[in-house]
DNA sequence: TTAAACTTTCAATATTTTTTGAAAGTTTAA
DNA sequence: TTAAACTTTCAAAAAATATTGAAAGTTTAA
């Protein structure tokens, strides 16, 4: 396998598997794209990479952007902008965390919480609603509040502290 | 809120976050209601309840069943079958982080390695391709390790060794 | 056996999500 | 100012995904 082919299967491997942590499949393409690229880039070099559209690109960079992935970046002398993106995969992996905790967790937890909170009537139906809400409440707490110590933690959390109790 | 709208509510809450852990919005659906429900269900009382097909049930349950977090009921003397759902939130959430390591983490490892191991023609992009899709690779293994042993322990993992590390 | 009761399959259809591209908007150099 | 260079927006189109429903398949009781 050369470099061209190996970078387009990265670039796939990467977009098909950003259902995994929630993002569309041109967002997380351009984000592999940049990832290996060694200098930023520009919307036009984006889209000719990826043979997508100028709108598109520009929606799912900004995205990017919205998610504090990708950085603006600018060169001196130059009027468009270069884009790039956080390249140290330990702070990805916590900007990702916070922000799915952010964007889906927290809102499921409150939810949760509501719904396990309805007037007990005594009936078998509604207790049965009201203790396995309340133990998938107590569950994405916990898994919640384990990310955020994650998300909270110095470099090399994931070597150094998280595994070391696992392995 | 009474218990017919909690109970509307935590299964449309449940089905719109299926994405979250892979899985689509009947399949979700169908195990959020069972999940809150007294006892197994027939096909029939499913599709009345989520008022879907007959076809889209069957597909669905099936799912289910293939990850391992429905089985069906035999009841004396009943000719249909009846299907319920694991209970417990943490047998089910080591259920579903096995599933996931399996189908999406796993393979991506092999990629990963496969990319990474190309051969090094000394040119700066090649490096940086190298580097970066070695560097997730060395992540997503971790991540999956973790993962591995979450699996295998023992009841109560969550709260007990998890939690006390991090509280 | 047979036929009723039930389940599965899958082509067609509907729905949802993503992408396009051209017009509108913005910025900057002169 | 103006106009070229660039970015954003968004309605329409395309693509991907999910759902239906009826026919085919299977099981079981008699």
């Amino acid at each position: 396998m050369q470099y061209q082919e190996a970078k387009e299967k990265f670039i796939s491997t990467w977009g098909s598997l950003g259902s995994l942590w929630g993002i569309n499949k041109a967002m997380a393409q351009i984000q592999a794209l940049l990832f290996v690229s060694t200098k930023p880039l520009t919307t036009e070099e984006i889209m000719e990479e990826l043979k997508i559209s100028r709108g598109n690109t520009s929606m799912n960079v900004r995205q990017l952007i919205d998610w504090g992935i990708v950085t603006k970046e600018l060169v001196p002398g130059e009027r468009k902008e270069y884009f790039s993106t956080e390249k140290d995969v330990q702070e990805l992996a916590r900007i990702i965390a916070k922000e799915r905790s952010r964007r889906e967790i927290k809102p499921v937890i409150r939810t949760l919480e509501e719904i396990s909170s309805i007037k007990d009537d005594g009936s078998e139906n509604t207790q049965e609603l009201i203790r396995q809400t309340k133990a998938l409440h107590d569950l994405a707490e916990t898994a919640d509040s384990i990310l955020e110590k994650i998300v909270h933690q110095k470099q090399n959390w994931l070597t150094k502290s998280v595994l070391k109790m696992f392995k």
